[in-house]
Order: structure tokens, then C-alpha cells, then sequence
DNA sequence: TTAAATGCAAACTATTTGCACGTAA
DNA sequence: TTACGTGCAAATAGTTTGCATTTAA
């Protein structure tokens, strides 16, 4: 389960802020809370219009949009040009591997201890991550260079 | 100074390839070289073209493949669809500006102790960068909410 | 001399926008 | 009922590609 919330949190996110809960807002949600593969807009797409056809591109980017500003789902950003979306918005830790473009969390005890006073001074630093490059447990990416 | 390398590296490493050094190769990598702010390809070009037209968008693009590809280069992604440049190829990390945008880089050092062994079994770790999230010095940024 | 690089324009991909229609509250 | 959301198509932005011309070695 890649987040703490459930589908029942975005009623409450979304009506506090006066925005309207919407088949294709809670589909594009369940399907981010469902999966733990931090999928792009066209994977979303194509896995919540599977079986019958419920949300268009532009109105996934839409929902997008609205569940990051009420603070339902996070962006990630590993590969150039590709934009994830994750709905693990907890402090948390990136695997990525090399060789098949899996992306693994990991836990924010993991490298929680991190000492920003050494930061240089003048920079107030406000949350990190930590992202970590290598290859995953597949016995393909092991195998591989 | 972004990196350790020079101009005449730039040389060494595209002749070690069997590659050409032109003009706009030189170029690219000078700017990179010259200024620290992780510039983005259309940056890289006004700046390059200021005072006589000296290359194209598509041979910048161009560039930086093939200066990345012989690792003098590496892409820099921080904001949602923005990538950019960096001349410094030494393991780093980055600490980004919430406010006003800014991307400073931080010395391996300061965060070279994390305990990778602390990682899910079956990942193996190849390399890591921290990113940091916050206010940088400038006061504008320091009052912003 | 000649294989490789450049520059332009067209193609492509990801994302945003405008607007008529539909619908949650 | 009605302001907000959706879907479509067009617009925009970032990047890649094809090809004739130029050039580094």
C-alpha cells in the first residue's frame, strides 16, 4: 500500500476546499492508491479505462492537478521528460533502478538522520529525499552491466 | 567553478571517441563550464548566441547528448518538465529553492555517511544524491511564506 | 577527401487551454 | 438549478528526426 489514506480521505480533502467529487477524480485516486508503481498519465489512463471507458487524457491531467493542490498525491520526477504521480505523500525515499526503470520506496527511517546543519549557511532546508541509483532484485538487472 | 574539468578535456574524451570537437560542442560545454546555474537548453542557447549566432537549438540538443554520452555532462531534474544541464559530473547533491527557483549545489561530502546497508534486501545501491528542499539565502526568499 | 556535424523544418510527445455540454451538490 | 467538471479538439512547449549543406580531421 503505497499511501497511509484511503478513497474516504478525498471527500474530505476535496469537499473542506468546496471541489466536487467526480467518478473520474476518485477513479484516477483508487487507481493511484491501488498500485504501487508510481504510473504516468497515460498508465492511469489506459488502467482506469480498461474495462469501460470512464476518463479522458485531459481530464486525468485535470485530477491530477486538483488531488496534488488539496495534498492527495505527489509527482515524481526520476526520468527526464516523464512525469510519475504517487500517492504516497508521506516523507519517503526513491529506489530507481538501471536497468528496468523500477522505482521502489523506501521508508523515511531508512536515511532519516540526515545532518542539515551542515548545510551551507544561508540555506533553511525544509524536507529531503534521498534518491538512490542501482539495480533492483530482478535476476535480469542483476545479471545486467 | 561547476566541475573539475576544463575546455581541454572536452578535447581528450570527444578525440578518445572518435569524435568531432566543433565550434558548438566547445561552446555548450564552455557555458556549462562558466556559469553553475544548471541552465536549460533554451538558456544554453541565448547564451551562447548573444553576441554572434553561433549554433541551433536542435545541435545544442545535439551536444548534450553526445557530451553526456562521453560523461562530461549530466541532466538535472528537479522541477516538472524543465531538464537541465550541469558540467559537473562528480557525485553531488542539490539543494533547490521553493521560492525563487535556485539550484545550489552541495558538496558529496556533507551527506557522503549514508548507511546504504540499511536498504531492502535485493537492491543493490550504485550511486545516491540528496536533494533538499528550502529557502535559499536571498531575503525575498527568506520572508516568503 | 569524406564521414560526421550543422541547420532548418517537419514530426512527435507531453501537457495546457477554450469551449459546448453534462452533472454533482 | 447552476457553478463546476468533463471531453474533445486545437494550441503550446520540449525534444527528436530527416535531409541537404557544410566542415573537421
Amino acid at each position: 500500500m503505497p499511501s497511509n489514506y484511503t478513497t474516504k480521505d478525498i471527500r474530505k480533502r476535496m469537499q473542506s476546499q468546496g471541489l466536487r467529487i467526480t467518478p473520474q477524480r476518485l477513479a484516477v485516486y483508487a487507481n493511484l492508491l491501488a498500485r504501487s508503481d508510481h504510473p504516468t498519465v497515460e498508465e492511469i489512463l489506459t488502467d482506469i479505462n480498461r474495462d469501460l471507458p470512464i476518463s479522458s487524457k485531459a481530464t486525468i491531467y485535470s485530477a491530477l492537478t486538483v488531488l496534488r493542490e488539496v495534498g492527495l498525491v505527489k509527482e515524481v520526477l526520476l526520468e527526464e521528460g516523464v512525469t510519475r504521480y504517487d500517492a504516497n505523500v508521506q516523507p519517503h525515499h526513491h529506489f530507481c533502478c538501471q536497468n528496468c526503470g523500477a522505482i521502489v520506496d523506501i521508508n523515511w527511517e531508512t536515511f532519516s538522520n540526515l545532518q542539515l546543519d551542515r548545510l551551507p549557511p544561508g540555506l533553511h532546508a525544509e524536507g529531503y529525499e534521498v534518491i538512490i541509483k542501482g539495480k533492483c532484485e530482478r535476476p535480469d538487472c542483476q545479471m545486467a552491466s
